[in-house]
RNA sequence: GGGCGAUUAGCUCAGUUGGUUAGAGCGCUUGCUUCACACGCAAGAGGUCACAGGUUCGAGUCCUGUAUCGCCCA
């Protein structure tokens, strides 16, 4: 083996071989509880981030972690047609050779994106595999492949049919840039420094120069104006309704209308109704009749409605009518004001609230269920704060938009006939209407990629056919993503799962935190800071990558991460490495644990493996990935090799043959298991581990190992395992550490052999030490003597350890003045502690209302202390200091 | 405007139902090429747990309020 653990080929070799022995693939006839992942698909036009490692570790973890527990555990891939992002990346390279996709007509274009997305697309699943995820690759799928797009149909039509699809007029939100709509959720608000304009609305027949100030932050939709409203209760503007009010610019006479909408305190309590541009001047729009004018075309130019400025942009349009209404002296005041606009989630584009016809799904009655499911704890989130987002969404639950104007897409299965007016929905292409009809025309527009996503956790099975998948894996466990999509996705798969499978899409759904830089910032292309995980890998390694963002990632925060922090992960991979290297190194191992032979250190060495199995399983059940991975870390890093196989140089080299096969013994049995709780964390290491220390036997993989079960109270009495031990190594060590304190202060080279004098906590240890001397030796680097009653003559440095008292005697190096201090300051400790116990002690309320237990512990504690305190102040009087 | 989260060592963060002397990684200081590992070993320094009240025998942990930062919704 080689010094430095070389991860590359290693990380090749075995994806390679896992793949080649179907490893990942899973089938419904297999025994085994179903234990069931959907991957949250990436977009087709992806490349894998941060954020996608991170989540896509998590649910391997998840997966080989169940599937090692015996589970007929099942991962299932796939990507996501995207519609905005593809058609967008698509039409970029149209513009490079000076096309549109208009040019190309609707048929070419969609065949010219699928030749994009079979070269291009996917790329992201390559780079899963990359990454060590153990996806079954034989189940990928495509949202818009033939059996998700026929899912999609038959959902699309079944709503229909049952009323809850439906088209109308509506205020939605419109892209100009894209030209398509978007659904609630695909915008984004921004708080922006605006402007709030005054202008003056001359009254009808009223006194030369009578007017009324409307206030507004969207001068350019003047033209779409058909009233101006002002609350009933309003005072100011008592006789107002009764007058008639002349829009600038245009001259349309525009009538006054009371609505309880108005906030008297916005503006001057007066403002101008655009039912067309805005969604709250849509209601009250409908509230009292009125009919919308549409100033703009879909590009975001002014229409011919908008009269002298037909054609313009809505932004120059604005500056041009706030010139005009200036110059007819009809601008009141400007002010600055802080409001929300809407900005498109993809383009940036500032979004225009836009009356046009759309198809809606109708939400509330399929969010019901949505909610009960989690009231009745048949769905958690993790963390538990999630769940009142979730059910706060669904209590004001709009309508979704859900078509879209684009080309690459599910099409609306939806079909007119022009001389008949017939509408109708069909599952196949039809060639007449109803009615026998041939002028028939299917709907231009398509879906919204979330109305094929929703289906996900069943369309993956092959829903509406009633596979065998379908029947073992859905509901699916667990899903694992990022909280951002909670409405977009999570919200309305719990809604289709219940409409069309009767049941939740997944038991829990846990919601991890965002990866960001350094500063706190979301990593993104424009700010260029984003990591990236490929390059990770290329550094690293695709298990530091892992260990790294699991490590450092608690529980639903998010993790700010920098390149070096992947160093930590590649640290432990190398001193795993090297552990193993110090085995291999000692020669084969046959030997079986015998309790006759085992040592001190040896039980507690097999007690912490124990503990490390109960608690690695019980931080995974919890979710607690965090501390799954500090278990194993100080597991492998502080016990197993700091502390274990510093000791096992002792038998190994003492040429005990017997001896040193059973401390091989012991080291591979805990090596063993400990590799078997990494796997799921770092699957590549471990792997080649398992065949490297020669645990394959059979040729088994470690990721097709079973999972480590826990001792169990049997095998802790026949290996004598018990929590006196703990305490006995635990003082022995701190001994140790005491002895090198004393080598370190005073500067002694480690390869000089100096003399130790120890004096006992009691005979119990010392019989203890006596027994493990040479150990003791070998820990300290030289020559430990155990004196019960040993009194130092003159200054010796010293230290108050667990175990005992520590001496080293100095030949008169000794250095009075800072050893007092130390001393003395580690006497001002303890005695802190002693009074503070002390306090507590003496309080009548604590001994008779704490529980006993504890009041035991605080006294146990304070006599520990005290009589700490008794030795610190020998050691000083010894010194002659004080 | 409503909701959520964060505030603990120089930095990034753990700290589960309140109960040992508050931990880790990185960074820092000192020593060490000690026969697995310098991507390492050993030792060390460093914290009035944001602030102010309260509950309690006991608060980093629970409650109320304040401040700062971040996110989500309207």
């Amino acid at each position: 083996m080689e010094k430095n653990y070389d991860p590359k080929l290693v990380e090749e070799k075995w994806y390679a071989r896992w793949e080649e022995d179907g490893c990942f693939a899973a089938d419904p006839n297999d025994p085994g509880e179903p234990y069931c992942i959907v991957i949250p698909p990436p977009n087709v036009t992806g490349r894998l981030h941060i954020g996608h490692a991170l989540n896509n570790s998590i649910q391997d973890i998840l997966i080989r972690w169940k599937r090692m527990q015996g589970f007929n555990a099942v991962w299932v891939p796939g990507t996501d047609h995207a519609g905005i992002a593809t058609q967008s990346v698509v039409e970029r390279e149209l513009r490079k050779q000076g096309q549109t996709r208009r040019d190309m007509g609707r048929e070419a274009f969609v065949n010219r994106v699928w030749e994009w997305k079979e070269e291009y697309g996917g790329t992201i699943i390559r780079q899963l595999r990359k990454m060590g995820c153990s996806c079954d690759w034989s189940r990928e799928r495509f949202t818009m492949d033939e059996g998700l797009s026929d899912a999609v149909k038959e959902v699309f039509i079944r709503l229909y049919e049952q009323g809850l699809i439906y088209q109308g007029d509506y205020i939605i939100n419109w892209s100009p840039a894209l030209q398509t709509a978007l659904s609630d959720d695909e915008v984004e608000h921004e708080e922006v420094q605006g402007k709030l304009y005054h202008i003056r609305y001359p009254v009808l027949g009223g006194a030369e120069g009578e007017h009324v100030i409307v206030a507004t932050t969207r001068p350019e939709t003047l033209m779409g104006d058909v009233a101006v409203a002002i609350h009933p209760k309003d005072e100011r503007y008592q006789d107002l309704p009764n007058k008639k009010i002349i829009l600038p610019v245009i001259g349309r006479e525009l009538q006054v209308i009371l609505d309880d909408f108005v906030d008297p305190e916005f503006g001057t309590g007066v403002v101008k109704v655009t039912p067309a541009h805005d969604p709250n001047d849509f209601e009250m729009g409908l509230r009292h009749q009125l009919t919308p004018i549409n100033v703009m075309n879909p590009d975001g130019t002014m229409n011919e409605e908008a009269g002298p400025y037909a054609g313009m942009d809505r932004f120059d349009c604005r500056k041009q009518i706030l010139k005009d209404l200036e110059a007819q002296g009809l601008l009141e005041k400007i002010e600055e004001h802080v409001h929300k606009v809407g900005h498109c989630y993809r383009s940036k584009c500032v979004i225009e609230p836009r009356l046009s016809r759309q198809w809606f799904v109708k939400m509330e009655p399929l969010a019901r269920k949505a909610v009960q499911a989690v009231k009745d704890g048949d769905l958690n989130f993790v963390p538990e704060r999630w769940n009142k987002v979730y059910l706060n969404w669904l209590d004001n639950i709009r309508d979704w938009c859900i078509s879209r104007q684009l080309w690459w897409g599910h099409r609306i299965p939806i079909y007119y006939c022009d001389s008949t007016g017939e509408v109708w929905a069909s599952r196949e292409t039809p060639t007449q209407s109803p009615s026998g009809a041939t002028d028939i025309r299917q709907d231009e527009d398509v879906l919204d990629t979330w109305f094929s996503s929703w289906l996900w956790p069943f369309s993956v099975h092959g829903w509406p056919e009633q596979t065998e998948s379908l029947a073992k894996w859905y509901p699916s466990s667990t899903l694992a993503t990022a909280p951002d999509i909670i409405f977009f996705w999570v919200a309305r798969m719990v809604m289709a799962g219940y409409a069309f499978m009767d049941d939740v899409p997944f038991k829990t759904v846990y919601l991890h935190g965002v990866v960001r830089d350094k500063e706190g910032r979301k990593q993104s292309k424009s700010l260029g800071n984003s990591i990236d995980p490929l390059h990770i890998i290329e550094e690293f390694s695709a298990d530091a990558l892992r260990f790294s963002l699991i490590t450092l990632n608690a529980t639903g925060q998010d993790v700010k991460i920098g390149e070096n922090d992947f160093e930590m992960g590649r640290n432990y991979s190398t001193k795993i490495w090297n552990a193993a290297r110090f085995m291999e190194m000692q020669g084969e191992s046959t030997g079986e644990i015998d309790p006759a032979l085992l040592s001190s250190d040896d039980r507690h060495l097999l007690l912490r493996l124990d503990q490390t199995v109960q608690q690695a399983t019980e931080h995974l059940d919890r979710y607690r990935f965090n501390d799954y991975s500090h278990s194993l870390y100080s597991f492998i890093w502080g016990d197993f090799c700091d502390w274990y196989v510093e000791y096992a140089k002792g038998p190994l080299n003492s040429g005990d043959e017997a001896r040193k096969a059973h401390t091989l013994a012991v080291m591979h049995h805990t090596f063993r298991t400990a590799l078997t709780l990494l796997h799921p964390l770092m699957p590549f290491i471990t792997e080649e581990l398992w065949e490297a220390m020669g645990y394959r036997g059979d040729g088994t993989f470690l990721m097709k190992s079973g999972w480590p079960e826990a001792f169990g109270p049997e095998r802790y009495a026949d290996w004598g395992l018990d929590e006196s031990l703990l305490s006995f190594v635990d003082a022995k060590r701190d001994l140790i550490r005491a002895a090198r304190q004393l080598r370190a202060d005073y500067n002694i080279k480690p390869s000089q052999e100096i003399e130790y004098i120890v004096r006992p906590e009691d005979d119990g240890i010392a019989a203890g030490l006596e027994a493990e001397i040479a150990s003791l030796n070998q820990f300290v680097r030289g020559k430990v003597r155990l004196e019960p009653a040993y009194q130092p003559e003159g200054a010796a440095p010293g230290l108050v350890s667990k175990a005992g008292m520590v001496f080293m005697p100095a030949d008169g190096l000794i250095d009075v003045a800072a050893e007092a201090e130390r001393i003395g300051k580690q006497l001002k400790e303890v005695e802190g502690h002693i009074s503070r116990g002390h306090a507590r002690l003496s309080n009548d309320a604590f001994v008779s209302k704490a529980p006993p237990h504890v009041v035991a512990q605080i006294q146990e504690q304070q006599d520990g202390l005290t009589e700490k305190a008794e030795k610190l102040r020998a050691l000083l009087k010894s010194l002659g200091a004080d």
